[in-house]
RNA sequence: GGGUCUAUAGCUCAGUUGGUUAGAGCGCACCCCUGAUAAGGGUGAGGCCGGUGGUUCGAGUCCACCUAGACCCA
């Protein structure tokens, strides 16, 4: 047998099959970063209309989890799609530096600042280390494959910007937003200072337990709203507290507005309790004897006045949500300076918040009864004071988990302290903000439901931290007025200035004296630091106004769907309140990452799915594809089937585009090209299935649906171009001259389709691309991928084409009905490869079914396209019996081809061996080796 | 407990304004090829569309409740 195997155009490619993903990426990052990748494309994108894409600071602190690996992703797929698209669409990377989770960190190495090391060695140790974790974590993002300025990022700690996050908050109190008010905080009297909720731990303690009469000033009140309370004796509402040095300050008593309470009569007084707790009151408290007089619900009790059960002071019934019936007596005890929620109710009702307890922890020199005594050890006084009131009903002691300072392992107190807030009502914050966000374009769509709830019932923004590490609150206030300076905005200036120079540290060492000269005996320079979500907060000012290649606003925010509360939320406030508008164009939400049951990841579940380890042994490419197929609009299921399918639809996609290059081998575009209309209809078919793909991709990258960009490319290599185009183009690639019109057409459209399909994918497949770019064949105008836009030498098939696209899709309706055939004879044993049989149709047109002339013109052609040695065409009433029905009016008839093969391309063939030269070859194969060469008209 | 969401084949996703036997790709099973070969082609089996009620001539699609899960609060 003649070997005939030199004279095919085999496919040929030096790209290999397999990705090597985890050892060649690092390589290819390499290489970018060495020829200034990023600051390239910055220059040749110049002058493009900007499309800015502002990046949320991750917290400075621990390796980056697969959160982080989804969010970062997420942004490059944005920006490098906005970048294809024609658009100047810088990334510059940020982080969060300053906050609590540093400092602990520090003071774990050093002990707490101003203990045992100083404030300035603190920060700077702080400082250090932030630097060490940005490092860390900037070489983790680098790894995925993420573009963008990481030599020049954001940080929340350079001096500039920590001076714009000054000036940020001088803007804020020019406009009237500021407020100094007080709160309530854990609170440790051994450390004389606030901790925050990390620094808290709980453990078991046993505290007085009791129950305290809160008398009716006026009877007759209660007998409007509850006539049947009428009884003997004095009516009292009964509240139960553990805390009993609470007491001095309190201010009301909460009732559940929707709770039962009951009227009870005992044998000398009238008590007011909830009905569900009624019982445990009354074996509490001992009271044997005693009758219902009535009912009502809470919120008929609202402002009723009691008597406070040992100040000369009347405080009001109040209704709150928070008073439940699992413990006490159904009536919250309330003081607002001593518990959060008591803090909350008390600003709706507008109570003060009385703060009697000093740093120390002892009540205030003006404290009534109680001045000077440690809150710890004056509960068994205020026993006393309410037995000698007869407000005691019932004392006893009680053992429950209460909280504890981590340090000191005391008791912790709730006080309030002095604080700084941006308040939402003041100047109208909350309402511009409201507006606000009907103005952005919030994607999914109940982001803005979301946000809007949020801002609607957020209380005041609390700025304002008792801290080491972070931005100074610089403001200078009035000894006794407690008033800004009335040169706040120029001092503020000054002070920030001092900051760019200095860092944070330049108001810490700064002296009133300086600034404000003989008036600073009256100031008071204020020692708070700011909440660090206000730092990242004004990054839309610090760094969107700030740096040249950035603007403001934003086009779009992308972050978890936590950030609505965060710095979605605070990235709004302090731009409505720096100046008047919103920081975003459009906020886009991606969900938490869960495991394959849907469920959070957490050490003990060991589900958790670590990035590094997936770039280290599939590559980046495959968690960027995993990101680009899953809907990041609700939560992301990962686990290793998942990542593993994953995979399979990489090698998928990256064997199309293997083949396509290996068929392109000889291909020079610069001289092969065919010109459209020349192309034959298959390949005109191909390249108009690729422009209908592309229009899709496009739009999917418009709408930011990558995962229907997965889907879309994924199918488009295995039907259309798997199954169909590349399948049957063989024949022509492999057995036709190789400069042959045929064979040309059909390189042409691969290689229009594998310019178009490098681009889809690079926004995800960025190694990938890359990769497939550098072996595409001919001058290429631009190095890399990225520095072109979307492929526009597609085009769609239109009326005068020799088949129309109803047409070729009637063909391929019947090829895929013929093909059901061929399996079942091969499964009966007759023949192997389709090329083993013959088809014949028989077919009568009719007059709705207008696809059926399509194989008249086909004719002879229909062989390639069904890929069998012979198609033969007969009107549907020579039909033999055992043809099948496979349509209306069409029957198939599938046999063994009786010819012989021709073995170079395989097709069974009457003319083979007619030839005395090459016996064993077909016709058109001798015309192709030896001849002028086949000609094709359809495939 | 409250707010905002999610729930379609083993996996990832489509299912237009409610309308014929619920789709795709992957995976799986089987067959073929060996000139894409740690590839490629073909055929096939997989879903009471989370559950229960309701609205409707008709519901995966609308409503209510329940279950499970996610985020943010309390």
């Amino acid at each position: 047998m003649t070997d005939y195997k030199h004279t095919l155009n085999l496919p040929n490619t030096l790209f290999p099959m397999r990705g090597d993903l985890a050892k060649r990426e690092p390589g290819m990052l390499a290489d970018w970063e060495n020829c200034q990748l990023y600051q390239q494309l910055r220059a040749k994108a110049q002058g493009r209309p900007k499309f800015i894409l502002h990046d949320g600071p991750p917290y400075a602190n621990g390796t980056i989890h697969i959160g982080h690996a989804v969010n970062k992703i997420l942004k490059d797929i944005i920006v490098k799609s906005k970048t294809l698209d024609g658009f100047d669409a810088p990334y510059v990377p940020g982080w969060d530096c300053h906050g609590l989770p540093i400092e602990l960190k520090v003071e774990e190495k050093l002990g707490k600042a101003g203990d045992k090391v100083d404030a300035f060695v603190f920060r700077k140790a702080c400082r250090e280390y932030a630097a060490e974790q940005i490092d860390l974590q900037r070489k983790d993002f680098k790894r995925l494959g993420v573009l963008g300025d990481w030599e020049n990022p954001y940080l929340t700690m350079d001096f500039q910007t920590e001076a714009d996050i000054v000036r940020a908050l001088g803007r804020i109190a020019a406009n009237g937003h500021l407020h100094k008010g007080a709160k309530p905080v854990h609170w440790c009297t051994d450390c004389g200072s606030a901790l925050a909720e990390a620094e808290v731990e709980y453990a078991d303690k046993t505290s007085f337990s009791i129950d305290v009469r809160f008398t009716v000033v006026d009877e007759a009140d209660v007998l409007k709203r509850v006539p049947d309370a009428a009884g003997q004796g004095d009516l009292s509402v009964v509240i139960w507290t553990t805390t009993p040095w609470t007491l001095p300050a309190n201010q009301a008593v909460a009732l559940n507005p929707e709770l039962e309470y009951v009227v009870l009569q005992t044998v000398t007084e009238r008590l007011i309790v909830a009905e569900a707790l009624l019982e445990a009151v009354l074996q509490r408290a001992e009271i044997s004897e005693h009758t219902i007089l009535a009912r009502c619900t809470g919120d008929t009790l609202e402002g009723l006045l009691l008597q406070h059960p040992f100040y000369a002071r009347q405080v009001p019934v109040i209704l709150g949500d928070h008073v439940t019936t699992e413990a006490g007596t159904g009536a919250v005890h309330t003081a607002p300076g001593h518990g959060q929620e008591d803090f909350v109710v008390g600003l709706k009702y507008g109570l003060p918040v009385d703060n009697p307890v000093g740093n120390d922890g002892c009540f205030l020199p003006n404290t009534e009864l109680f001045a000077g005594e440690s809150v710890h050890k004056a509960n068994p006084h205020v026993l006393e004071v309410l037995t000698e009131r007869g407000t005691l009903l019932k004392a006893d002691k009680l053992r429950h988990s209460y909280p504890h300072c981590w340090r000191h392992k005391t008791p912790l107190i709730f006080r309030a302290t002095p604080q700084w807030f941006i308040s939402l009502e003041q100047n109208g914050l909350r309402t511009q903000a409201m507006a606000a966000i009907q103005s952005v374009k919030w994607i999914p769509d109940w982001g803005k439901a979301r946000i809007e709830g949020m801002v609607q019932n957020r209380p005041d923004w609390c700025i304002s931290r008792q801290r080491t590490w972070g931005v100074p609150i610089a403001l200078f206030i009035h000894k006794e007025t407690g008033a800004l300076h009335p040169q706040t905005p120029a001092l503020i200036e000054a002070v920030a200035q001092r900051i760019e120079q200095h860092g944070i540290d330049a108001w810490f060492s700064l002296t009133a004296e300086e600034l404000l000269g003989s008036d600073a005996p009256h100031y008071d320079k204020v020692g708070d630091t700011l909440d660090v979500w206000f730092d990242s907060g004004v990054t839309h000012a610090s760094v969107l106004e700030r740096r040249a290649d950035l603007q403001f606003p934003a086009d779009v925010y992308l972050e978890g769907s936590d950030q609505h509360r965060g710095w979605f939320q605070s990235s709004l406030l302090t731009a409505i309140g720096t100046r008047g508008t919103a920081p975003y164009r459009t906020v886009l939400t991606h969900g938490f990452v869960v495991d394959g049951k849907g469920e959070k990841m957490s050490k003990s579940k060991g589900n958790i799915v670590v990035p590094q380890k997936v770039t280290d042994s599939l590559g980046a490419d495959i968690l960027r594809l995993w990101v680009a197929s899953t809907d990041y609009s609700r939560e992301m299921s990962v686990s290793d089937e998942i990542l593993k399918r994953t995979a399979d639809a990489y090698r998928r996609i990256r064997n199309t585009a293997r083949f396509l290059l290996a068929n392109l081998n000889d291909f020079n575009p610069a001289t092969d090209l065919v010109p459209a209309a020349e192309m034959l209809p298959l390949d005109r078919w191909a390249v108009d299935q690729a422009a209908q793909v592309q229009e899709k991709v496009l739009a999917a990258y418009d709408n930011f649906h990558f995962h229907l960009i997965a889907q879309e490319v994924l199918n488009f290599c295995t039907v259309e171009l798997g199954s169909l185009f590349l399948d049957i183009t063989k024949d022509r690639q492999y057995t036709m001259q190789a400069g042959s019109l045929g064979r040309r057409s059909a390189q042409t459209a691969a290689w229009h389709i594998l310019n178009a399909l490098v681009r889809w994918l690079y926004p995800v497949l960025s190694f990938t691309a890359e990769e497939i770019w550098q072996s595409m064949p001919g001058e290429k105008a631009e190095d890399f991928v990225l520095f072109t836009q979307w492929y526009d030498g597609l085009f769609r098939l239109d009326d005068t084409d020799k088949l129309s696209a109803n047409e070729w899709s009637y063909v391929f309706v019947l090829r895929e009905l013929i093909s059901k055939q061929l399996e079942a004879v091969r499964v009966a044993g007759k023949i192997g490869a389709s090329l083993d049989a013959e088809v014949s149709i028989y077919y009568r047109k009719l007059a709705s079914e207008a696809g059926t002339d399509s194989l008249l013109k086909l004719g002879e052609e229909l062989r390639f396209v069904l890929i069998t040695s012979g198609v033969h065409l007969y009107d549907l009433a020579v039909a033999p019996a055992d043809a099948v029905e496979v349509l209306e009016h069409v029957r198939v008839r599938v046999s063994r081809s009786e010819h012989a093969k021709c073995t170079r391309c395989w097709h069974h063939r009457a003319d083979v061996g007619s030839h005395a030269e090459h016996p064993e070859l077909c016709g058109r194969c001798i015309d192709n080796i030896d001849g002028a060469g086949e000609v094709r008209n359809y495939a």
